[in-house]
DNA sequence: TGTACATCAGTGAACGCGCGTTCACTGATGTAC
DNA sequence: TGTACATCAGTGAACGCGCGTTCACTGATGTAC
């Protein structure tokens, strides 16, 4: 007889996905600081030896939570640009709204995404993942006139300002009260193609 | 009889300066985990407890090393500054090719800059060197028309652009010889006042 | 000029800590017959 | 249905590592007299 609850085949049931959302609550609660392979496992209620049975180490481990933090962010920009009216550049404000939210609710995982040296950046996983992100941002600034810079003007100057955004106010450098995204935005010289 | 060199007082003579170009050096080198107390002494040539003498632990050295990375980054902005043409546009240009060149030439000391759980941030000498660097873009914005987001909108825009700019490019997520950022500047609405 | 003394920068040994990794093992699970 | 076996996820002890900090000390320097 299978049992009443769905696939809990082995001792643990699915220890990989339990680490990875262990390191994410990590993050999140204690910053980088707190992220490492031995309180994953804890807090995953197994011992500190369990991962390696999972994970190419450390590094394997952190690449895997920062994909699973490209997933979450991806998803947060998607619900924004997905509750917003249909135009580009509502889609666009939207879009940029998501990726901001994301930052400011996950801050430390915001900072670890752009930390490549601690990450197997070549793991297929990984790539998904960050080129997902990505594509959202590139489908949102597609409408726009590409300009001098090429058909990815558009994305780099959004990326980079949103981006660059973000990071001053999570280094608390910028006061995001007193000078509210929404105010920076329309500064930009954007026209629909 | 003073010596003829100037002013070496003690055993080493300017410890506290010696650790600090070598944490800058190893910072330069190695990455942010290259960066520690016990290295920076190796460095230095003394035994590991020496700092202790001129710094407040760990966390005051790296105040005092990031402290330092401010003062080479306003310098740096001032140089390309004082060399351009005297109009507010080609200053303005001239100070955002000065943080971006700073950021290449110093990777992970500018990453290094914007953690600020790594610091002291309320150490004077480390509240009036980052002020500095950002009186040197705050002057080269002023000239320009502050907009929706009151007197600070311009800067805020200015300075996300150009930080998440530099970002994107250290983490390898845009290719800067493909999309320069005398491309994407244009974009701005920029009026003079 | 010389002596005694106080200062304090730097030493070197020791400490405890948490880390990632290794490894022989155990014991639950699934499968073959 | 029952038995034997292979698999392999997770254990727990041990390892070596580099880290920051502490502390009694030493010895060069500057100062007082």
């Amino acid at each position: 007889m299978t049992p009443s609850q769905p696939a809990k085949p082995r001792h643990h049931g699915d220890l990989k996905t339990a680490l990875v959302e262990a390191g994410v609550a990590l993050l999140s609660e204690g910053g980088h600081g707190a992220l490492t392979l031995r309180k994953c496992a804890a807090r995953a209620g197994v011992s500190h030896a369990a991962p390696a049975h999972h994970f190419n180490g450390r590094k394997g481990l952190m690449t895997a939570i920062v994909a699973q933090g490209f997933k979450l962010f991806t998803q947060t920009m998607l619900e924004h640009r997905d509750a917003a009216d249909d135009n580009p550049h509502a889609r666009l404000v939207a879009v940029c709204n998501g990726y901001l939210a994301f930052a400011q609710d996950n801050q430390a995982m915001a900072a670890l995404m752009f930390r490549t040296e601690e990450v197997f950046s070549c793991d297929p996983e990984f790539q998904t993942a960050s080129a997902a992100a990505y594509q959202v941002l590139a489908e949102a600034c597609a409408p726009f006139n590409a300009g001098p810079a090429g058909a990815r003007g558009v994305e780099v100057l959004i990326w980079s300002l949103v981006e660059g955004y973000a990071s001053l106010a999570r280094a608390g450098t910028i006061d995001t009260s007193q000078t509210p995204f929404a105010d920076i935005l329309p500064r930009l010289n954007l026209q629909l193609r």
